[in-house]
DNA sequence: TTGAATTATACCTTATCGGGTATAAAAAAT
DNA sequence: ATTTTTTATACCCGATAAGGTATAATTCAA
């Protein structure tokens, strides 16, 4: 789980359930576009929109060090 | 910096560079209020622009596991 | 305490996000 | 190769975020 990017992050999670981007907007309960637009990176996303998605794994959008080097894992 | 949740974690930060909401808005080049409904926790805001204040500390938004404990700094 | 500065709340307008639907493209399976 | 599944892109509409402005509340200094 490399998490360079939010986006990348939400689609490698997806992946890892074998989840559709359809199954997981409904188990998030936002709109099956809104998972489009976020693993393809819109930047203009609402957070609680985001956040929705992101409990399903047990994360949550917080602020990250912007030069944080990720190591092998999401472990820091 | 305890950044229990986002808003918090933008004020102290904003303190801490002892800023005012006014300042800290035109320099993030966002309106004022947006600046008040992110430090009083607003949940439906935009991440672009939450994310161009946080640039200003050095951080962004990303994926934060949900109970990790924070421990003393902002460091893990 | 008084007054100035800072922050909070409410109203209004404009821009656009989120969602649905439809179509196309790409990927995966048979 | 063909079919099915999955993902991407475009259009439309309703809801609301963002910003400006004004007013109230709060904080802080003198």
């Amino acid at each position: 789980m490399s998490e360079s990017t939010l986006s990348q992050f939400i689609r490698e999670k997806r992946k890892l359930l074998g989840l559709t981007q359809e199954e997981l907007s409904f188990k998030a309960g936002v709109g099956l576009r809104f998972v489009r637009e976020l693993e393809t990176g819109k930047p203009t996303l609402r957070m609680d929109k985001v956040n929705q998605v992101l409990q399903l794994f047990g994360y949550e959008l917080g602020a990250t060090e912007i030069n944080r080097k990720k190591l092998v894992d999401e472990e820091s």
